[in-house]
DNA sequence: CGTGGAGTTGACCAACCTCAAAACATGTGG
DNA sequence: CCACATGTTTTGAGGTTGGTCAACTCCACG
């Protein structure tokens, strides 16, 4: 609940009642352990999920079995919004780490479209935010070096840890393992490891028991080539200003 | 206006009054000539595009002026959508060929939105599907083959193209130069040559003044691995079939 | 005709992959 | 608390895919 409730409200300021239709909608938050598969490929999808803790990693699967990884959905962020008007679900989607979701189901969503368009606009807006960042992910993949892969990957994770306030200035927890971040940047979990490494010698950052360590930021944004304004979570003033078109609740 | 109610009346069927306010809220047709950029990266994103006819681009450029090109949008599809919400544009979109297109402004979305539901859910289903394309380009740049890759993306375009009527079983105008191809695909336009000229040796396609020929479309999608699956036109039940959670007009 | 964009080709090269093996963690049951 | 098993990281050697550079050709369009 918490965190559907404030990522929605910093789209558009909801009423009291829209609050509470949201808890009400919500299922309880419920334990996944570590490695286990929410949802699959091709399933078809009955309900989207709100992540509440730990880790967790979108997939697809190339016919010659190679994984392409899609996102890390990180606390607060949905899982499966794009697949529960589809058909069936795009992707598959699995708990890095132990994890707490917390779901919604499609006949719940239709409910919140219809009874209050503001926070449709919000689930839209967040699903406007995912496809930016799968497309940054794209642009990643198909144009920068593996040097500039990883340090932009890596950038990302720390900043998007850092507005859910799980990430310091120079330091956040990260369980994937270079097998993780190799299905996600298109690279060998061998040349992974071998970029790491130059970042490491050239005082850039260290990864040791699954913590981040930034020593050289301004370094890394530079060699990255990173800029955040695609994780904007600042929302333009007609959409978010609401009264002009709030129906009379 | 006759794609996007196509288009959104495939997922819900419209009410009259429905139809009424999308064709009073969707501004005429004009045209944009070849090479025309409609809206640039880092814009503020005042209106969403309809392509009417015509094939567009959508594209990113990278630090070091390298352009990865996100989809190519095509007669009813939506330009821009994802941006509406946001502060500023994701990404940059152009006129590949001579195109027609109408447009919504913001406000305009946002009264739908509040108005008609459903036809909210139609627009979050067209963004799903949005995404999907973007996912499944991500697989193609991150996990497969250039030879691969290039067949997948001519596939994609031939069956999409066939959903609007734009391509017979083995031919397709298609306006694109290697030079989109490979920004598309993550690869150099040097080497997207080399794979049709592959392609055509293999006896699978030509391309010859702006025409696709698909001369072994088994054989293709075979080397592909292509799955249409992404680019199905269907709902499921609970979102599709109205009346349920529709409110008293 | 002539000009510029697009397609085509060859030669060479580098980024990244694959295979193989060892060192290092981490967790589990005894 | 140890011993083993499993998963993860690290390193080396050699091979491929696809990139770069440079040139030439073929059109479409003025």
């Amino acid at each position: 609940m918490m965190y559907l409730k404030t990522k929605l409200n910093c789209v558009v300021e909801l009423t009291s009642s829209e609050v509470a239709c949201l808890s009400e909608l919500q299922s309880q938050p419920f334990q996944i352990k570590r490695g286990t598969e929410i949802a699959h490929e091709g399933q078809i999808a009955r309900r989207a999920f709100i992540l509440q803790s730990g880790w967790a990693s979108c997939y697809k699967y190339s016919r010659d079995g190679d994984r392409q990884i899609i996102s890390f959905p990180l606390p607060g962020d949905f899982m499966g919004l794009g697949s529960i008007l589809l058909r069936s679900s795009n992707y598959s989607f699995a708990a890095l780490s132990d994890v707490v979701v917390s779901s919604l189901s499609v006949p719940c969503v239709m409910k919140l479209f219809e009874k209050f368009p503001r926070v449709a606009a919000a689930i839209l807006w967040s699903a406007s935010r995912d496809e930016a960042m799968v497309i940054e992910h794209l642009v990643n993949v198909g144009r920068r070096s593996a040097i500039e892969r990883v340090a932009h990957c890596l950038l990302e994770l720390r900043q998007r840890l850092r507005l859910v306030g799980l990430a310091s200035e120079s330091q956040f927890e990260c369980p994937l393992t270079q097998y993780d971040l190799a299905d996600s940047l298109g690279l060998s979990p061998i040349h992974v490891n071998r970029v790491l490494r130059y970042l490491r010698e050239e005082g850039m950052l260290t990864i040791k028991s699954h913590t981040v360590n930034v020593h050289n930021l301004a370094g890394l944004i530079k060699l990255a080539g990173f800029d955040s304004a695609y994780l904007d979570q600042i929302v333009p003033e007609e959409v978010a200003t609401p009264r002009a078109y709030c129906r009379a609740s």
